[in-house]
DNA sequence: AATTCGGGGTG
DNA sequence: CACCCAGAATT
């Protein structure tokens, strides 16, 4: 047998006992059942990006309650999409997501486009969410590669605990090897290793007792050897940052039914504190300036801060 | 290739 | 406290 062959043999293999899994063990998401929407899947995998799926469940079934169709979002006030945001994080997703629904109102007629190219187009789909569309909403061959399928990929083909901090070209190529060439075939892979990543072959302690492939892992079979890049990976600081504060403004300013004053984000995020007073004002300046770069807020006449109306 | 961008749960 | 979570956009 050739080293290709036996490579062919090794994913069909691989690809068959995950799928067989999947099949029983798929969680019950909102997202996947048979009612669900095109709209619904990208508005769940852009609250996806980075926010773990226990806390985009609620947020999805009232966000998809209030917003059932594109034009819906795109012709909602941004600050009431800023609140319902509420707390997902990275809040310039909110802003894309509802830039997104008004080009796909006035670019495509109001029905989530199916051409990767022009769902790469769309403001906050990148390479992940365009394939996941594609093979989720529309049952299309796509490569879709989260952290999940990176970790999975990592070590049942690598053989190593962890996959590098950044995805590389040789990543997306094994991916791609290991789509199937159909489209029902590819998109139930699809979802079916992301899910192994994200129940069985976790990051922190893989359950390998109940992987359906621990037999044929490559980083089991090498004796489960421990991170190459442990303790190299940075970790981001939050408490004190310019992060945080930008989180704070923004709590401050959902909760607010309109404009708040300045003093008021200045006694939220400096306090009374003499100590480092100056630096935590000059913090809070950097914060409000980068909100309204970025258009999560608005300043009013007289020097106050608002969430954009529109 | 490296940074920035939230927030919270977990070992 | 370090690490992780269905990434994208920018530099």
């Amino acid at each position: 047998m050739t080293a290709s062959t036996a490579e062919h043999t090794g994913h069909a293999l691989l690809r068959a006992a995950v799928t067989s899994w999947f099949d029983d063990a798929a969680r019950d998401l909102p997202w996947r059942a048979p009612d669900r929407t095109p709209w619904g899947v990208l508005v769940s995998e852009v609250m996806l990006q980075q926010t773990p799926v226990v806390r985009v469940e609620p947020a999805w079934r009232a966000w998809m309650g209030r917003w059932p169709r594109p034009a819906d979002l795109a012709a909602a006030e941004t600050a009431d999409v800023l609140r319902a945001w509420d707390r997902l994080g990275y809040p310039r997703r909110a802003l894309r997501l509802q830039e997104c629904a008004r080009t796909i109102v006035e670019r495509h007629d109001g029905v989530v486009p199916r051409a990767e190219d022009d769902l790469l187009a769309l403001p906050g789909i990148g390479e992940y969410t365009a394939a996941a569309v594609r093979a989720f909403a529309y049952g299309r061959r796509a490569v879709v590669v989260d952290t999940n399928v990176r970790r999975v990929l990592a070590r049942a083909v690598g053989g190593t605990a962890l996959p590098a901090p950044s995805y590389t070209a040789a990543e997306r190529a094994l991916a791609t090897a290991l789509a199937p060439a159909d489209d029902d075939a590819a998109a139930v892979w699809a979802a079916a290793s992301m899910e192994l990543g994200a129940l069985i072959c976790t990051a922190r302690s893989p359950r390998c007792d109940a992987c359906p492939v621990a037999e044929l892992c490559a980083w089991r079979a090498a004796g489960s050897p421990p991170d190459e890049h442990a303790g190299r990976r940075r970790t981001q600081a939050w408490h004190g940052t310019d992060r945080q504060c930008r989180g704070r403004v923004m709590a401050a300013l959902r909760q607010a039914d309109g404009p708040v004053d300045r003093a008021v984000l200045v006694e939220a995020w400096v306090g009374p504190a003499p100590a480092d007073r100056t630096a935590r004002r000059a913090q809070l300046d950097r914060a409000v300036a980068g909100l309204i770069e970025d258009g999560l807020a608005e300043q009013t006449a007289d020097g106050s801060l608002t969430l954009p109306a529109t």
